[in-house]
DNA sequence: CGAACACTAGGCAGATTGTCCACTCATTCA
DNA sequence: TGAATGAGTGGACAATCTGCCTAGTGTTCG
């Protein structure tokens, strides 16, 4: 299993806090020559540790401050699902999940506002075997999204 | 309300699918001079478009194959919620959300094996004011999170 | 009309990148 | 034991990019 030491570690905490750090400047911090961050960092993403430096973007900040919670009944199908095909077409759909429980697919969504949502939840009910929604809102997120700590952890976890 | 054009999409589209690349690459590829890709990222994250460009981390990648929504009852309090602090402690759980529905809040963690699942809910509830929780296992992720299409969306939606 | 704004096109010095190299140190293993 | 391997260091190189600035051109709008 791939893991990660405590350098590695900080090379992530660093780049998360300054994401904007060049290789060298984190050398400087880490105090590590550069030669050796070059090195971890193509590590990192050839173990798939790290997998982009993608532009996060924030959803609110386009006018979606909505997010909702879809969990749903479908019609079960052998193989690859169609269903969750035919919702990634729409924008709103961030994520989809299968899962364990009373339902099958659990998926977050945004939309603009309540109303909006409605529209968004009137799509995804359109979909081709899908039987039943529910939806939560969220109508807080006192911790957003984050693997800092979990990063931070690995190290401690895997022995010094 | 905060809005985005056209240029603005392609240029998180761009550099979604490129990270690493420098605004002058950018204005190339966009047929744009480099100025106005500098002022245009400038602005996007002075609006909050753009939030960062942090090292995007695959929990999996660290040997936490075991994706779970963990929805709960809490002991409700006035004010600012101290579960979701005490939540934020423990590192397996990568984000929390208050919800409306039967439960208070609705946190994402993740777990090296199933086994390792029930040591991180056990940690979940021995936090103080939760009263009971009900976990669900992600199976499979057929859509993970995305924020493009919805990108790719606005400057249609927001007319040209 | 004039102001404000966004974009283009260019120039410049300084910093950074990608990529070499030679050397050291610790570990592994025949 | 001795050789091979892997990781890190420190330094060097040319090529490139960055931050910053200037000047000119359209557009929009009060």
């Amino acid at each position: 299993m791939t893991t990660i030491d405590e350098l590695d570690s900080r090379l992530i905490a660093l780049l998360t806090a300054e994401p904007r750090l060049g290789v060298l400047e984190c050398s400087r911090r880490l105090g590590v020559a550069r030669g050796t961050v070059q090195a971890r960092l193509d590590r990192l993403m050839e173990r798939g540790v790290i997998t982009g430096f993608g532009p996060d973007v924030s959803p609110a900040a386009l006018g979606y401050h909505v997010t909702a919670f879809v969990s749903m009944e479908i019609r079960q199908v052998a193989g690859h699902d169609p269903v969750a095909d035919r919702l990634a077409r729409i924008p709103e759909v961030l994520e989809v999940h299968t899962i364990t429980g009373d339902s099958d697919l659990l998926c977050r969504v945004v939309a603009r506002t309540n109303a909006d949502l409605q529209r968004v939840i009137d799509r995804i009910v359109d979909v081709q075997g899908v039987l039943r929604t529910n939806s939560i809102i969220a109508l807080d997120t006192p911790v957003p999204y984050r693997v800092l700590p979990l990063v931070a952890d690995v190290p401690r976890r895997e022995g010094r």
